[in-house]
DNA sequence: TATAACCATTGATATACATCAAGCAGTTCC
DNA sequence: GGAACTGCTTGATGTATATCAATGGTTATA
């Protein structure tokens, strides 16, 4: 039997293989990748892993949103980042995960089992450095949402947040200046450590400085870019050799 | 001439070695290993690397704290990550530091110049997972943090960072119930994202409710630990494959 | 079409923490 | 030994944002 080509396996031929894990397999290599991988599909709403259970899988997101949270046991939730098409998930140096994922639009998403691929990765030492380079690429994009939370006050926290999501959905597709929002404004709230109240109303004062214009509450068009990135304290970077 | 054995190198004879980078490198490779680095000494309060200086390099610390921040341009700072030894800092996907690294106390590291350090891992691929596995790591601490800012009171962030330091200080030396705090009380509110005031009003709260003792600001003695991790709302979990 | 359910918005009030200000204990320097 | 400095603590007041509460708009359901 002929080694069929990666884009011939759904569950490889995904954002993932050009973006992160892949980009340096040959077709036979992408073959026994995909003989380690489970396609799964999650509705919105629905849980992707859950806080504490064990941490046995890993994955890579093919389409739609999702968000990592942390839960307290009074009921608050915060969440530690959004994520994409084309993100790996669930690395963690626990046992269990310390973190809920859950989806927020409809998402599919390659699985892995963690052991399965620390033995895969062994195999295909590559792979090892485009996963760091996710990791280092995500531990900038924590770094600046601690930073947010620590010394920001509402309005540059709402203002670098929406400035980020525009960042992320630009590297997706076409930069367009109308962002849809995939998160609610309870996501949003729970992300910068305010309440929904607060969002709210510095969206309103965002939309009456003439920055913003909302067509709809997840619809936002950046009026005026150049505020918006000095209101919310946006400091850009070029890109160096960890990006891709 | 022979080789030499690997703790006849300055360089590489350090934490790191046993804890991350190097545990599995030959003495021929530590060899090879410590040509690249350059030792570097910092008295306390001196810059490792300056906020938006080029990423050129990347140090594994030998010896001593040093503490990674970000400053707002109005002049207020918020600390990423205390550092400790056998860490490795400076990864960033960015053409520049977006933070700042500095010494709390006298500092001794290794420093790689990044490019070299990239050329190295490439000949040495186990060093791309030991490097992953403490990025992970990194990560998970960076979370918990991320936690403690958006969903912590003040209370609740002081008692867990005392956790914290303590749990850190004990995987380097005998666990003891005196923690010397290295970093000051600025330090410590630019971290929780509090002031000083108010982070020396909770260090007093948590002596009077009998949770700590204090033998000068720095000397903190735990004397009920699970009042203080249940104030701190800490979760503890079991190590797993990525964790040394 | 009516009704409910959900989410976002807006307003009034409360509060945790910041800010401003003073005092105190070590340490350094003459 | 005293002055000046630094870092920590404690007190009084102010403010940004949470909380409580009500309303409006959109989507889902009968």
């Amino acid at each position: 039997m002929p080694v069929p080509r990666y884009s011939d396996l759904p569950c490889c031929n995904c954002y993932a293989r050009s973006a992160t894990l892949c980009a340096s397999l040959s077709d036979a290599d992408m073959h026994h990748l995909h003989g380690q991988a489970t396609e799964r599909s999650f509705d919105a709403g629905k849980f992707i892993v859950r806080q504490e259970q064990a941490a046995d899988y890993v994955f890579s997101i093919r389409s739609g949103y999702a968000s990592m949270f942390r839960l307290t046991a009074g009921g608050k939730r915060q969440i530690l980042a959004f994520v994409f098409p084309g993100d790996f998930i669930g690395f963690t140096s626990e046992d269990n995960y310390h973190y809920g994922i859950s989806a927020i639009s409809s998402v599919e998403a390659c699985c892995f089992e963690r052991t399965a691929l620390e033995a895969l990765i062994e195999k295909y030492p590559t792979m090892d450095r485009k996963l760091r380079f996710t990791l280092i690429r995500a531990m900038d994009a924590t770094f600046e949402l601690l930073f947010a939370l620590g010394r920001k006050d509402a309005t540059q926290k709402v203002a670098s947040f929406v400035w980020y999501i525009s960042y992320r959905l630009s590297r997706l597709r076409q930069p367009e200046d109308l962002v849809r929002l995939p998160m609610s404004r309870a996501d949003i709230a729970d992300c910068l450590g305010l309440t929904i109240e607060t969002v709210s109303r510095v969206f309103t004062t965002l939309r009456q400085s003439g920055i913003i214009h909302l067509h709809g509450a997840n619809d936002v068009e950046i009026i005026d870019m150049q505020q918006l990135m000095s209101v919310g304290d946006i400091v850009v970077g070029a890109h160096s050799i960890y990006r891709n």
